[in-house]
DNA sequence: GTCTGTGAAAACCTTCACAGCG
DNA sequence: CGCTGTGAAGGTTTTCACAGAC
């Protein structure tokens, strides 16, 4: 069993779907918004026009946690900023460690929105020995050869990943022999983990190329709209960087570019 | 109708399920490391494996693209890799800005992994006119009063934006004005956008709250386990932050914590 | 009357399992 | 044989639409 699991086997957890799950987050930052406005109740279309959803789904979502509304009137909103915190273990304090303190890992470091619910900077740590001392946001660089204790130390059981992907796994696996039971993975690699751990990726190039593929079907189907046309950037050669042997198959367009010695 | 349209219609955009497109990325990334190793072909279960999936799916996924595969063999890795690319519009090359040069804007102006496939950082943009012309990644920070003509310039149709939560709705609303039509949000706020504009989010918080609450799920379902039990950092007030005013309600545990003047 | 909570329907996604090509 | 491609089955998620509490 190499390949790691990556996914939760879904919905179960004491029934609240994951896709809920996911979005009681977003549901949080909208209620938390209204109480800083000192707003008592919001009704479920409100929220869910502040959260981005649509009403059904944030009325089913809710139901999974309780009936915590009332009818004709709405939800009250410190009461549900209260009972969501509390469903996703916001009430308690989880300190988290960043392991790789590049560019990307100091800007974790500085986040301010991290400290804002629940979790905490415990450690900043690296493999770089001169970095060691260093304080990056206020706290001080660690070495990598301390990794078990620091972990321990701090009871983390969140680790965030942000070394370059070559370091990644053996990262992983360090801090899972640690302790660590939930890894938030910013770094462009398949994670294995074992039974029971949680990886989260978060991956840029994934959501650039997502957004390029909507984009392309865009330029595609609207032929030519109107203003704004093909302002070109500098001179791109768009020559197809390709050279492999396939033979003929069956695809809906464009079969391959250049020489192809079948 | 204020509120933003996030995602899109789902399936769409002649018939490639959104889950399957947001696979591809994956598929590509691991076909590429194949292919640097000069691996001609490869089975879907190797395949899979490497991409953190299971193997009905991934061919499952293929069949929506065509069939690039050889029965008994499996399938050609440059081919595959041509194929994908092509699907996702990375045979061309996308000018990306990136408006909001703090901690994080320069880290993702630093990251590697965004040129490497069809991704250019064209401009970089920044609201403060003491960076503008301080270079950041070899690239001179251009102020935001210029966004419009950086933005046509460039032909930049994919905007990513850090800034600060609240000037996101601003720059979004300017970078769809300049003709933007695809936006990789970091900040943490729902953007509103007009039709035919995709956002897609990045959310630091959100995922680490996604953790929480399935590490709070196996710390509540394995009582205690065995070694290594609560190590906890240093003094933590554990006082739970809320006073509300909500009356007798049906949910599944802990109505609420402290004073309850209702 | 208003707005929640929820069964039921519809849409979507994953997994199974196997026919059939190489 | 081995492995892809794919109907069919099984799950999950979203949406609909309305009964019923306030």
């Amino acid at each position: 069993m190499a390949t790691g699991r990556t996914h939760r086997p879904a919905t179960r957890s004491r029934g609240i779907p994951e896709a809920t799950v996911a979005r009681l987050p977003l549901y949080l930052r909208a209620l938390t918004a209204l109480s800083e406005r000192s707003v008592p109740t919001v009704s479920s279309e409100e929220l869910a026009a502040a959260a981005g959803v649509n009403s059904a789904k944030l009325r089913k979502d809710f139901s999974y946690l309780g009936s915590y509304g009332t009818r004709g009137v709405g939800y009250d909103v410190e009461y549900l900023v209260y009972q969501i915190s509390r469903e996703l273990g916001l009430t308690q304090d989880w300190p988290v460690a960043i392991v790789g303190i590049g560019n990307l890992g100091a800007a974790l470091a500085n986040y301010g929105g991290f400290a804002s619910r629940g979790f905490r900077v415990a450690a900043l740590i690296d493999a770089d020995p001169a970095m060691a001392g260093t304080p990056v946001a206020g706290i001080a660089v660690q070495h990598t050869d301390d990794l078990d204790r620091i972990i321990s130390d701090n009871g983390v059981s969140i680790g965030v990943i942000t070394t370059p992907p070559g370091a990644a796994q053996q990262v992983c696996d360090r801090l899972v022999a640690a302790g660590v039971t939930s890894i938030l993975n910013f770094a462009p690699t398949v994670l294995s983990v074992p039974d029971g751990v949680d990886v989260r990726k978060v991956d840029l190039s994934i959501e650039l190329q997502i957004l390029a593929f909507h984009e392309q079907r865009k330029a595609g189907e609207e032929a030519a709209a109107d203003g704004r046309a093909g302002v070109d950037g500098d001179a791109d050669t768009d020559a197809p960087p390709m050279r492999a042997t396939p033979a003929g198959r069956k695809g809906p367009d464009g079969d391959m570019p250049a020489v192809m010695p079948a």
